[in-house]
RNA sequence: GCAGGGGUAGCAAAGCCCGGUCAAAUGCACGGGACUUAAGAUCCCGCGGCUUAGUGCCUUCGAAGGUUCAAAUCCUUCCCCCUGCACCA
């Protein structure tokens, strides 16, 4: 049978089964795992699949140790993205519909279906489902849902109302960047070409040119005030006087459009640029006026669209003053850098070979000089001189602001950027913008305590969640647009992604129960019931209730690692805050991505690799496969189409060996059958703590890689002699909950019982683990590869091969050199026993090379009975007579040259 | 800058916590051989250098020092790379 016949009859056979709908049963222990739920804006990839591979596994190996196991799935479809994606559907966005078409493989007929984000969310998370049921994952598909159904809102809502009684909500002023257009919020995917935009603080410094009436420059360095020679404005820019309280600014008209929203601007009038550059400025600090100078650099959108020029420290400032031809005037330097002079700006300018204002090159240069006085300049001027610029810097600031000459503003540091609408996108500042505040102190410590009872997969990164805790404040938890739920406090606004996310694991354990449940019934009171144990509720709440003290806390959660900064924390935060302690989740394991032939896979790139298209073209079992056993689970896994390929031929040749297995009469179990039991049973207890520890790099060499070796030596060894039934059905187990479909087809034909996703994981069977059997197997291994080495090196195929087993004599110096681990010693203890003295020097010089760390070798009787064993195998490797004996019976003088655990070889 | 994670043979990647069995697992690539009419698949051997009837020696695990009888592994200093630094799913 092919794969995806196997494939289909075991999702089919566990479909009809419903066989992992989970139900609460007091008889049995639960384990409750969840993986973070898909985000339905595109088909799934193969990347995706290893997070949720990797919690599959997990779960059917808890299955395999009997603990009735529930994993549950959902759709997360909160937030903006998919409604940005429908938007650019509907007016057939060229880059969209080219990623659908060549990437997706959604031809734009069928795209052109897709303009409203319900129909985005039912196309891809119905791919989505069907790539999951594809690839065998073990979900209980009753408990779906989508985190826009109103049951799911009433449940978050209900999670809201409990964290404003807790004192967590707060309101406050937020900067966000904005579409004066669209009005609303912007982020990378409303933008063109996808530009996340930078907000950034920077300082409004006043020059004043009357009274009453500043020009407004803005910098990254208020600093260096006290350097400023001028101020610059670009001449073909238009520039306005605006009322801003009792005051009046002078800035660049497109400034001024953008910075209303933030600073409440009245325009008054416009002013020609040549106007103001017959302006003198008073600086703040020095009282110095300054003239005002036509500079082509100044970006009339950028902040003010002023800006005072420092020309010894800011390599543009001086570039402007060469284009006018006025390099040679005074440049007063504010900042001392080590390894400079007195105008850094120019030095860099000069060595760099900038040309003028408009090099490209300029960048570098204020590259170079800004990060090195940030970090390494020593105040020169000013009140603050001898101090650090870093800390001088916010001291000046906040001087400036306190006497009323400067003032904050936020803007876009990567600006302009442009919504898709067109319009430039501004900073706005959000008067009524809701927090969750994550720094109120005891919470940070219950989030603490949750944590530190917690195994965090790999432990590695336990760091990285504290430092998160330590460094979470204040989060906005609402936006203005974008589906989910309805802020309760204010219902013009959505609850954000991220923060509706928290704690749903809960909302599976009655996801399924609330079918028939009227939405309004689903009040505080139902989940405070539900969820708390408050109040009181009838017999179906009372269901309800028992289910979700049945399966939470949650057992184990997965997730790519890059949520440990945001989701995974405020998972522990939201539980830590609202259940109680009992119900604390006890595991998280993070993965790495999966990498396409070494390459991150992105849409540009275009090597994204759809996870059905995937299973297609190798198979369900070998993709689970060959996305989480390349690598550890924290670090990044290549899938590339030699790792696929290595593990479906290594799968063939197990298909083989198993349908022989089926078909052949009793086990044999000469010397290599046992030797594979002994391999294996030495592997059982071993892999069940790796499973465990969720070790799958590990498992995948122990029981798939190492397994498929044995077995190639196995075939070999036997020459297709035996049956391995007692073999398969132990590994077969092991085996399923890497490769399920795979393993369910070997179980049935191999006369298991039931389905082996069902089935108890096996127990070692010590009596079979049987180091001599597995020492002498090496012995032959080793013995065949030498007799090989020997043959090429003298370039002669034997004609006849003997091997003689060192005498047990030899073997007894072993056991003597532990306790004489010196040569005198042990020579001297030979003597004693009265050892032909000759021979025993060479042997003691071997042993002394690593007396440290001897292993007792096999006795001779042993060897001999192992490659004894294996005569007739050898001698058929190499086509010619094979014989062993103990090198008393020696023929020849190189059997002297025989040792414990290598025994010469005579080649004739 | 701050925080975290890394630098191992052609590539990828284990080992490092708990020093010796480490010229260093495993996979891929590569070279030689077996099988085959041939190719592919499969199997065996090799894959730092020199050397040898299966061996032995020398030089390696980012760099430099140190501890130790012994260091990829412990300590110190330095160099380099990656990720995150927020409201975005």
């Amino acid at each position: 049978m092919d794969a995806s016949a196997i494939e289909k009859k075991w999702s089919t056979r566990w479909a009809d089964a419903r066989a992992f709908e989970a139900d609460p049963d007091p008889k049995r222990e639960k384990r409750y795992v969840t993986a973070a739920f898909p985000y339905p804006n595109s088909p799934q990839h193969i990347g995706h699949a290893r997070t949720y591979t990797t919690a599959d596994i997990y779960a059917r190996y808890l299955r395999l140790k009997g603990y009735n196991v529930l994993f549950p799935m959902g759709f997360h479809v909160t937030g903006t993205p998919i409604l940005a994606m429908a938007k650019r559907i509907a007016a057939k966005d060229p880059d969209v519909l080219g990623v659908f078409d060549k990437i997706y493989g959604i031809p734009p007929s069928q795209a052109a279906k897709l303009t409203e984000p319900r129909a985005l969310v039912a196309h891809f998370s119905a791919e989505i489902e069907q790539g999951m049921r594809e690839i065998g994952y073990s979900i209980d598909w009753r408990r779906k849902f989508y985190s826009y159904d109103e049951k799911f809102n009433r449940f978050i809502q209900w999670q809201f109302r409990k964290l404003k009684e807790l004192g967590y909500l707060v309101k406050g002023e937020y900067p966000i960047a904005w579409c004066p257009s669209d009005k609303n919020a912007v982020s990378a995917h409303d933008t063109r070409g996808d530009v996340d935009p930078d907000l950034d603080n920077v300082t409004v410094i006043k020059f004043a040119v009357s009274a009453g009436e500043s020009l407004v420059v803005t910098t990254y360095r208020p600093e260096t005030v006290y350097g400023v020679t001028n101020i610059w404005l670009n001449p073909k820019a238009s520039y306005v006087r605006a009322k801003h309280g009792k005051e009046t600014l002078i800035l660049a008209e497109e400034a001024a459009k953008a910075l209303d929203l933030q600073l409440g601007l009245a325009i008054t009038g416009k002013i020609k640029a040549e106007d103001v550059l017959k302006m003198g400025a008073k600086n703040p600090m020095t009282g110095e006026t300054v003239p005002v100078w036509p500079a082509s650099f100044v970006q009339p959108g950028v902040g003010t669209g002023i800006v005072m020029s420092v020309p010894a420290h800011a390599p543009l400032d001086y570039l402007a003053l060469r284009d006018l031809g006025k390099e040679g005037m005074r440049m007063p330097q504010v900042v001392s850098l080590k390894g400079y002079g007195a105008a850094p700006a120019k030095e860099a300018v000069e060595r760099l070979g900038v040309k003028s204002q408009d090099d490209p090159k300029a960048e570098e240069a204020t590259e170079e000089i800004y990060t090195k006085e940030a970090h390494e300049g020593i105040m020169h001027a000013g009140e603050f001189k001898g101090e650090h610029v870093s800390t001088a810097r916010e001291k000046i600031a906040a001087k400036m602001a306190k006497g009323g000459s400067a003032f904050p503003i936020v803007t876009i540091s990567n600006g302009p950027v442009q919504c898709r609408c067109g319009a430039t996108v501004v900073v706005n500042i959000l008067k009524d913008q809701w927090f969750i505040d994550y720094g109120i102190p005891g919470w940070k410590d219950k989030a603490k305590e949750c944590l530190s009872g917690m195994k965090i997969i790999p432990e590695k990164t336990r760091s990285e969640y504290l430092y998160t805790i330590d460094w979470l404040k204040t989060r906005p938890c609402t936006r203005a647009a974008g589906l989910g739920t309805k802020f309760p406090f204010d219902e013009t606004k959505m609850i954000e992604a991220l923060s509706d996310s928290t704690i749903y694991m809960a909302y599976y354990t009655i996801a399924h129960l609330l079918a028939d449940v009227d939405v309004a019934k689903l009040d505080d009171k139902f989940f405070d019931y539900v969820l708390l144990g408050k109040g009181k509720g009838d017999a179906r709440m009372k269901t309800l209730r028992d289910s979700f003290l049945y399966w939470y806390p949650v057992d184990s959660r997965h997730s790519a690692g890059d949520l440990i900064r945001n989701h995974l924390t405020l998972f522990i935060f939201i539980h830590a805050a609202i259940l109680e302690k009992r119900l604390w989740p006890r595991q998280i394991a993070t993965n790495g991505f999966v990498l396409m032939d070494g390459a991150k896979m992105s849409k540009s790139m275009g090597n994204i690799l759809p996870l059905r298209k995937a299973i297609r073209e190798y198979g369900a079992d070998i993709i689970r496969f060959s996305v989480v056993s390349g690598a550890e689970l924290s670090t990044d896994t290549d899938f590339n189409r030699t790792v696929a390929d290595g593990v479906r031929s290594r799968l063939a040749l197990i298909s083989r060996l198993v349908d022989e297995s089926r078909k052949k009469g009793p086990a044999q179990h000469g010397r290599i059958e046992k030797w594979l039991l002994s391999r294996l049973n030495r592997k059982i207890g071993l892999a069940d703590q790796l499973y465990e520890k969720l070790a799958i790099r590990d498992l995948s060499l122990q029981i798939f890689y190492d397994v498929v070796s044995d077995l190639q030596w196995y075939a070999k060894r036997s020459k297709g002699g035996a049956n391995l039934h007692d073999f398969f059905t132990k590994w077969v187990v092991l085996m399923a909950p890497f490769m399920p479909h795979y393993a369910e087809e070997y179980w049935e034909l191999l006369g298991g019982k039931g389905l082996v996703s069902f089935a108890p994981f096996p127990a070692p069977d010590e009596s079979k683990v049987d180091d001599t059997i597995e020492r002498g197997e090496e012995l032959i291994r080793r013995v065949h590869g030498d007799i090989e080495k020997i043959s090429a090196l003298i370039k002669k195929k034997p004609a006849r091969v003997t091997v003689y087993a060192a005498s047990e004599w030899k073997r007894k110096l072993y056991s003597m050199a532990k306790a004489n681990p010196s040569f005198e010693a042990l020579m001297k203890a030979a003597a004693a026993e009265k050892m032909p003295m000759k021979d025993v020097q060479n042997v003691a010089k071997q042993i002394m090379k690593n007396v440290h760390s001897l292993a007792l070798p096999l006795s001779q009787d042993e060897e001999l009975g192992a490659l004894k064993d294996a005569e007739a195998f050898l001698s058929a490797e190499y086509s010619c007579p094979v014989e062993v004996l103990p090198e008393e019976k020696a023929k020849h003088d190189k059997a002297k040259s025989s040792l414990p655990d290598k025994p010469a070889i005579v080649l004739e």
